[in-house]
DNA sequence: TCCTTGTTAGGATTGATTCCTATATAGCAC
DNA sequence: GTGCTATATAGGAATCAATCCTAACAAGGA
């Protein structure tokens, strides 16, 4: 959803972040798609408010943002890093046709546990649940019937 | 779990595979630990027995081996792929600290679904769970204590 | 308004992975 | 076993997302 300007000014001051056009640019456009964009894509978009923004201001925003939790990093495929202004807990449906990402939110997904201390000693601070299979464009399109390409996509 | 030679020759041979000493030697070295190594990883590993073995090998017979559906390919962190040959249902446990992964069998997992048709046409074919934490390694040098380390570590 | 410190642009660099290609070899038919 | 063909291998070149480096800039606090 879109930021008003005093909201996202706010976000950023409570976690001593300095305020940018760039920044400013670059966090209203991922919060306001559900698309999980590489940071290719947000360049792409920023790029037509501010011309002369680099790529690089892009990814060294993108890893202040996830520094101080504004936003996480997704990487189902190993191809490219994908972002996500949306913070509050919830998962993924990732479609093997398209590679495109939606989210799923549910509680009942939210409330998992590992079963008992088979886990060893291992402290869990999190989880995530990452349903595959095909959305519904792939469908119609029939790529749900043949095998999913695994094939790279640099 | 280590394969014997007849075994590793049915099962390349089912799927139509060619069976090579370097391939038995890759598919040997990730069916035998538990630890999810990168190419890299099983390129040292196998250099041992194969020591002209080429980087390129183990990248293309992983790819192989994984559109054949006998390895899978994890992506947790962005820096580099690691590889699975256990292809039973399974889950993981991402350390967030020293990035190991350990596997994590749980059959209440491995029957979750998504709640009703709220994920509008998309038809799902898997799932996987994946919890962050800390190890115990991790826990014991206290490195839960402070905030996870979010650089790059390329 | 001034200062300090973090930010930006852009050029160079890195490094995992992929591409290219000549040679070698597995698997199959005879 | 021999020969044939399709595929695998080695190694060098290329790709390209991401990072590093650095000089000029600009928030934000004093
Ligand atoms: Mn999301
Ligand atoms: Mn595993
Ligand atoms: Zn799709
Ligand atoms: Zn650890």
């Amino acid at each position: 959803m879109r930021l008003t300007p005093d909201e996202m000014r706010m976000r950023f001051r409570e976690r001593g972040l300095k305020m940018t056009p760039q920044r400013a640019a670059i966090y209203q456009a991922l919060a306001g798609t559900v698309s999980h964009p590489t940071a290719e894509d947000l360049h792409r978009h920023v790029r037509r408010q501010h011309p002369m923004i680099s790529p690089n201001t892009v990814y060294y925003t993108l890893g202040v943002l996830r520094e101080a939790g504004l936003v996480h990093e997704v990487n189902y495929w190993h191809d490219r890093s994908r972002f996500d202004a949306n913070i509050t807990p919830h998962h993924h449906l990732v479609c093997l046709g398209c590679r495109s990402i939606q989210d799923l939110t549910d509680e009942a997904l939210d409330r998992l546990s590992v079963s008992g201390r088979l886990k060893g000693g291992f402290e869990v601070t999190g989880h995530r649940v990452e349903f595959h299979g095909y959305c519904s464009t792939c469908c119609r399109a029939g790529r749900h019937l043949s095998r999913p390409d695994h094939r790279r996509h640099r």
